[in-house]
DNA sequence: TTGCGTGCAAAGCCTTTGCAACGGT
DNA sequence: ACCGTTGCAAAGGCTTTGCACGCAA
């Protein structure tokens, strides 16, 4: 599956370019790379950590910042103090997300491209949107409760 | 001027209502109202601890949690940890962040109404985007750096 | 072997909380 | 005088850092 060559890939690239694959690296990229979508360091860190629980935290945070720098995960503020990696290779989207339901819909990051426009236009400012999450209410809930 | 009146005006409605008025809160008050746009929990404690040496930040913690419980002033997470705080008298607006500089843009919320449309057409979807924080860089810093 | 990477412990930030004393009304 | 508020201190959550040991290459 995709997720395993994303993986192998990852450790490949870095071997190749001569960096030292450690069990704790590899094990942070398989998680990443198992992830469906966003993980915290505090989720990779608990899972590594049942199976070895000699493996440091601070070990967690220092190869997410080196992966990042690498350019191989990205990382995204949710807010509220909540940041969340994922590998870099899936296409850039974003989420809405239902406060009714809890529904998350995943959208294209084209949808900015009117929003970036403006900005741009507007302000001279290049928005470096690397993911949005947009509360509301879907289309099956609106229809539901008959609100606009 | 616009921000004394407004400090009045949450003064007398707190008085009103039965609140106690203490000079902490009173400076709170008066220094969200005074600043210029958005502050922080510490920027305020700073400007109060300069002057009160005595007064905790937990108080202004407390104070700025009342008061946005009582909608009198809204907060906003700028992400990486940043909470602002700001009357909330002022007009629907949205924040760019520059991530070079940390130069913070106001705009206004009329720059989402494309982006609302394109979720209300595609997928139903009514956002309901209370604030927005977009980070990206800044006119000044694109020009000083070449980037495009 | 060599020096990069790790575990450990501690600290750094920001924010919250428990508790006894204080002070608006 | 009452009881809502405050100051203090401590803790809590997340992340970073200094240091000596260990291990990948």
């Amino acid at each position: 599956m995709q997720r395993e060559s994303d993986c192998e890939r990852i450790i490949g690239t870095l071997r190749e370019h001569g960096f030292r694959i450690t069990p704790q690296r590899r094990r942070v990229v398989e998680i990443v790379c198992a992830a469906d979508g966003h993980i915290s360091a505090g989720e990779i860190y608990d899972d590594i950590h049942a199976r070895n629980p000699q493996v440091n935290i601070s070990t967690v945070y220092r190869t997410l910042e080196w992966l990042e720098n690498l350019g191989l995960i990205t990382r995204s503020d949710l807010g509220e103090g909540r940041e969340v990696y994922e590998i870099a290779t899936r296409g850039k989207h974003h989420h809405l997300v239902c406060d009714r339901c809890g529904a998350i819909i995943e959208v294209d990051d084209s949808i900015l491209d009117g929003l970036r426009e403006i900005l741009m236009e507007k302000y001279g400012f290049r928005a470096e949107i690397t993911h949005l999450v947009i509360h509301g209410v879907c289309k099956s809930c609106r229809e539901n409760d008959g609100s606009p």
